[in-house]
DNA sequence: CGTATCTACAACCATATGGTTGTATGTTAT
DNA sequence: ATAACATACAACCATATGGTTGTAGATACG
């Protein structure tokens, strides 16, 4: 069977914005609290036009929102829907996992069993 | 303060890894059981080669190795450490984005003890 | 009003990524 | 030994990424 391939996974975009350690700093801070673009671009030792751009990764990814105040724009993590579906696919290969420890075990007790196939 | 930037943090490269689809259908098999290199590229779309890199860039990030088993390379999922870091590094976004919760929920205790817009 | 600030966006550059094909090396089976 | 299979790896290509600078559009402030 082969995998999707049509649709740009929204995992995709999740797992790619977290990639970055500048995306992932920037991210705990909006969810720390509000902060507007330039504040965040002088936390950075890069352009602010590079920030705007992780910024953007991180909204396309729907794991920021922005509103604007004024002449600001307020960035603020929104986690509570991406995380969630990032957990969903850890959880699937937590799941594949544990399924795999449980065969080893069940494996395991098979052989110390010693001959006694159930 | 600024971010890490020196070290290329392994959580960089398990969320890369998991940033593609393929690789993630890759990890998936490979934590339910073992499967040589061609044996995979036969599940996908694309060449033998392709399927190769993308085994590798698993391999970087430690979430599969490979051990030999005669002329084939057997490639199976080593997601126990890996994934509990990733899962750590969302535990933190977790914990933030609570803490959030918690602040706004204080805030709206305390709206709402005085006017009360329900 | 004019000016300073914050943002958006385009153009550009170097490097990385995801894919290809081709060739070389190992290992098995005849 | 030879043929067949599985893998490794290099070279190549198109596009994406992460960064830069520069310019133009909004918005606030004196």
């Amino acid at each position: 069977m082969v995998v999707d391939t049509k649709t740009p996974e929204s995992a995709d975009l999740i797992f790619h914005a977290l990639s970055d350690a500048t995306r992932r700093d920037i991210l705990l801070r909006c969810l720390e609290g509000e902060y507007s673009v330039s504040t965040l671009a002088s936390y950075y030792p890069m352009s602010f036009a590079a920030v705007q751009k992780h910024v953007a990764v991180l909204e396309k990814a729907h794991l920021v929102t922005k509103r604007r105040r004024g002449r600001e724009q307020m960035v603020r993590g929104d986690v509570v829907v991406a995380i969630e579906q990032t957990l969903a696919v850890l959880e699937q290969f937590e799941t594949m996992w544990r399924s795999r420890l449980d065969r080893m075990g069940q494996i395991l007790r098979e052989t110390t069993t010693q001959g006694g196939v159930p």
